[in-house]
RNA sequence: GGAGAGUUGGCUGAGUGGUCGAAAGCGCCUCCCUGCUAAGGAGGUAACUGGGCAACUGGUUCGAGGGUUCGAAUCCCUCACUCUCCGCCA
């Protein structure tokens, strides 16, 4: 949520910043609700103040034993214009909270402008492409098996069998420990959250198609962000204990409206799949630092794992809706011979902090913090790459040295 | 599923329908004291929000939502959550 005070003083720069992200705020609405606002919110408030003065006097009349009645005709009054005053201020907040809790977060200064992901900026590449291999992972190895998982659950599922979902498993430790030598404290979180979790971070209320809905009070999580996050939902955290580094490993959920036939092949577009997720919790000065920090966090998996990746920065127009400044990294993926995303690490600046009431006190009193949160890694993409990119052209894989002490061996057998 | 107890500030925890935004303690902040630390003394310390250039001055909030009342932390109703005991259960 942004600042309504940003709104009110300085209207049009935030129009303009949300201009480069292709959103249009509409000066006329808000405007106009926060007019009729200002005025109901002072006649209420004085009615309120009267009524408690007038009140106190009757207090004082009755135990002298004396006339209340005038003064009861008084609170009347006062009374019944209240409720009416009061029933369409509390309409008139209902409509502004919501018109504000639609506005995605301000892009940060510093993200490059542009209208969609043909404009996001490449900022690094690391290691060297191989596209030798043309089979994707499907025809490297029955040991993913779709049509199984589809007579158990549908599509967008997959089933492994043996070693591969050893070798997940073996990602997945290995990236927790990853993260946890990185200062990461693990969690383990409870794979459903309620409405006001996922409002905190921003899935709710605009975007609930994209989730499972698993009873009338609680969704799937679609990513480990929410409860990590949600962990510190109306907290007041001590500066000193600043910043807060939080992992967890969850399955995730989403419904991938909107994408049909996109991906249609495989495991990289699923309802659920696994991931280890990095959440920062920070003071608003540390943030871009944090930022940084945790991006090279989760690219440092990809080194140890020696797969080839590039890291781009996402441009206004691409930017997810809480996020002001994120940073995707793309795993290459050879039988598609490109990039594809396997994280996306992004400042949210105070915009979840705001939604979800999370503060740091210090000196100077509280302060809303910042959260900055992004994958290390998703696993299921992770575990495609490795298949093939480590491919040997016939009959198996090789399992990088990192993984050799959670795998238990150096290579693969295939089939 | 059955029975009971509870939810008050950063934390613990009192609370009489009006003098309660709320005792007390802890924590925190400032100052004093002693070489440092510990201990001790004095004072301060809820959040959110409106109006105002400001000094300042209003309002809301005692789990949530309703109700009773001139007035509700306090009385009534509904709901949520937590805990204890019993039953069932990985």
């Amino acid at each position: 949520m942004i600042d309504i005070k940003k709104l009110r003083e300085n209207f049009s720069n935030v129009q303009a910043s949300l201009k480069k992200r292709g959103y249009d705020l509409n000066e006329e609405s808000f405007k106009s609700i926060d007019e009729k606002r200002k005025t109901l919110q002072v006649e209420v408030e004085t009615l309120q103040s009267d009524r408690k003065k007038y009140s106190s006097e009757f207090g004082k009349l009755k135990a002298a034993d004396k006339d209340t009645s005038k003064l009861k005709e008084t609170i009347d009054l006062i009374n019944t214009d209240l409720e009416q005053k009061d029933l369409s201020l509390q309409e008139l907040m209902f409509s502004l909270n919501n018109l504000l809790l639609d506005i995605p977060n301000i892009p940060d200064e510093s993200v490059p402008e542009g209208i969609s992901e043909e404009e996001n900026k490449v900022i690094s590449q690391h290691g060297s492409v191989d596209s030798t291999n043309k089979l994707n992972h499907l025809e490297i190895t029955k040991k993913i098996d779709i049509d199984l998982a589809a007579k158990l659950s549908g599509s967008r599922f997959a089933v492994l069998k043996g070693d591969l979902s050893k070798l997940q498993r073996s990602l997945i430790t290995f990236m927790l420990d990853t993260a946890i030598k990185n200062g990461y404290e693990e969690y383990y979180v409870p794979f459903m959250a309620n409405e006001e979790s996922l409002i905190g971070t921003g899935q709710l209320p605009k975007f609930e198609e994209d989730l499972f809905k698993a009873s009338d009070k609680l969704y799937l999580i679609p990513t480990a962000e929410v409860p990590l996050t949600n962990l510190y939902r109306n907290e007041f955290i001590n500066e000193k204990d600043l910043p807060i580094k939080l992992t967890s490993h969850t399955p995730c959920f989403r419904s991938e409206a909107g994408s049909y036939g996109k991906d249609t092949k495989g495991l990289i577009r699923q309802h659920q799949f696994e991931k280890i997720e990095l959440v920062q919790i920070t003071q608003p000065e540390q943030s871009m630092k944090c930022l940084q920090d945790l991006l090279a966090n989760a690219c440092e998996i990809l080194d140890k794992l020696e797969l080839p990746y590039q890291i781009i920065e996402l441009c206004t127009g691409d930017l997810g809706f809480s996020s002001a400044k994120t940073f995707d990294i793309e795993v290459w993926m050879p039988s598609q011979n490109k990039y594809r995303e396997i994280s996306s690490c992004s400042n949210f600046t105070d915009f979840q902090a705001r939604r979800a009431n999370i503060k740091f006190k210090n000196k100077d009193g509280n302060h809303y913090a910042h959260t900055i949160n992004g994958s290390g890694l998703a696993v299921g993409r992770c575990l495609i790459a490795l298949l093939e990119n480590n491919y040997n052209g016939s009959d198996s894989i090789k399992v990088p040295s990192c993984l050799i002490q959670y795998f238990g061996s150096d290579t693969i057998k295939i089939n």
